[in-house]
DNA sequence: CATGCAGCTTGACTTACATCAATGCGTCTA
DNA sequence: TAGACGCATTGATGTAAGTCAAGCTGCATG
């Protein structure tokens, strides 16, 4: 619980005075400009867990940046299975994937009690116009966004992708001013497994192996990793080297 | 032999005059502006085949788009061994991943003979700062290849990944006015195995089991593919439905 | 407090695919 | 036109991880 990314937050915080600031689309922009994105970012109620914010197939017209707590974003698969495709930490964006087909290719679901800014792409995009480093930022999530999802189909054992998954999710929270060793997973071990595309009985015999060699010390949701160094190394350090 | 994307084309044509216009940057653009875009631009000329672009780590000064022939891009893997993020078509770009970091994260490769446009981005993104239409495209491109990204992560048989393989290559042949039955794979049997994400034997084994089943015909690099309907239905249409 | 139920764990068994190894085929060079 | 080299094919074998099935744990509900 120490590490708890908190559930809720001031809600309708502004984002000159959000904290999040540094990470989400307001990197770089001057404190002048700051009111015209303001205006155009809506503050929504926070969702209950497994709330879904939007739905697959329809039309695109907002994107989010997570402000607490955390989101899935889900697609269906032809064969009529789900895949989760990411998860959504505080100050990242998602949804962007729907400004190319313009309707959401994926559905996004809270998990836990979770709060959201959402943002009218096409104001987004007037603005951006506008405001250069906003444009910068913009294109700057975009690109990682790439980069984030290209580096999933890395071929890896299940261990590697696990442990990558474990220290990716880490270095994440780090960078928000969290503990990078005490962390709520808040997801169950069905949805860490069909991310990772293997099965929840191998997450849990994984776990288990982790935990036996000394790596980290789980408990249900509530995960503390004892060595880094060597959950690095047995991930191959894909991740946070 | 018949429907081979044209390994060396009119070189430096400007996007005016460039049938890719259609897919490329200049998408929506108004042709009075087209002239600046095209004063960005540049011309190179072909790489040979296996001839390097760019390399990781470099540091990142412009995207690329394809104009002729074929790409690859390829990431090192910590573990030492090298994975095939994606192979470029003409009119799209690659190179997009370097934004956020600043630095490109794989190398690019032509596959045969093949030209580029190259464009540096400082001058691309002020350009996009004054032309909203090229802003959208631009996002809209980025978009589309978080997509393609996350599409890839997808739980699939080896026999599903094939299929979808062929099926997305066929449908952006297709796009850019080639035959879709008809393909010329340009890259050898390891590479494809090495994008999806299998060994080099069993995309060979697939091969031989697809065409032993009259889905289609192969013979080194030239494909054609007799039964789409099959093959899609064996993709779980995954890709092209 | 008992009951239920969802999620997690653990074990036994199966399987798809990788790996290893040998052979075949095409193209380039001398 | 012989040799060699790279790529593709084919077969035999091994293994990581999936599936199936049973039991466990702990939160929620009446």
């Amino acid at each position: 619980m120490s590490n708890a990314i908190p559930t809720a937050s001031p809600s309708f915080l502004k984002c000159g005075q959000c904290s999040l600031g540094k990470l989400c689309l307001p990197v770089g922009l001057d404190p002048k400009d700051m009111n015209q994105l303001e205006d155009i970012v809506e503050s929504q109620t926070p969702y209950k867990d497994q709330q879904k914010v939007y739905q697959a197939s329809q039309a695109f017209e907002r994107i989010y940046a997570v402000k607490s707590g955390m989101f899935k974003t889900v697609v269906n698969s032809s064969n009529g299975n789900e895949h989760i495709v990411g998860f959504h930490l505080p100050g990242e964006l998602f949804g962007l994937d729907a400004i190319y087909p313009q309707k959401y290719v994926s559905s996004a679901y809270s998990l836990g009690t979770s709060s959201v800014c959402a943002i009218n792409y096409q104001d987004l995009e007037a603005l951006a116009g506008k405001l250069p480093s906003l444009q910068k930022q913009l294109m700057s999530l975009m690109s990682k966004e790439v980069h984030t999802s290209n580096a999933q189909s890395l071929e890896q054992t299940a261990e590697q992708k696990l442990a990558t998954f474990i220290l990716t999710l880490s270095s994440r929270y780090k960078q928000r001013g969290y503990s990078d060793t005490r962390i709520n997973l808040m997801m169950p071990r069905r949805d860490i497994a069909n991310h990772l595309n293997m099965a929840a009985e191998t997450v849990s015999r994984l776990f288990k192996r982790f935990q036996t060699s000394g790596l980290l010390d789980i408990k249900r949701t509530e995960l503390e990793i004892i060595d880094m160094e060597a959950l690095k190394a047995l991930a191959g350090c894909a991740s946070a080297c």
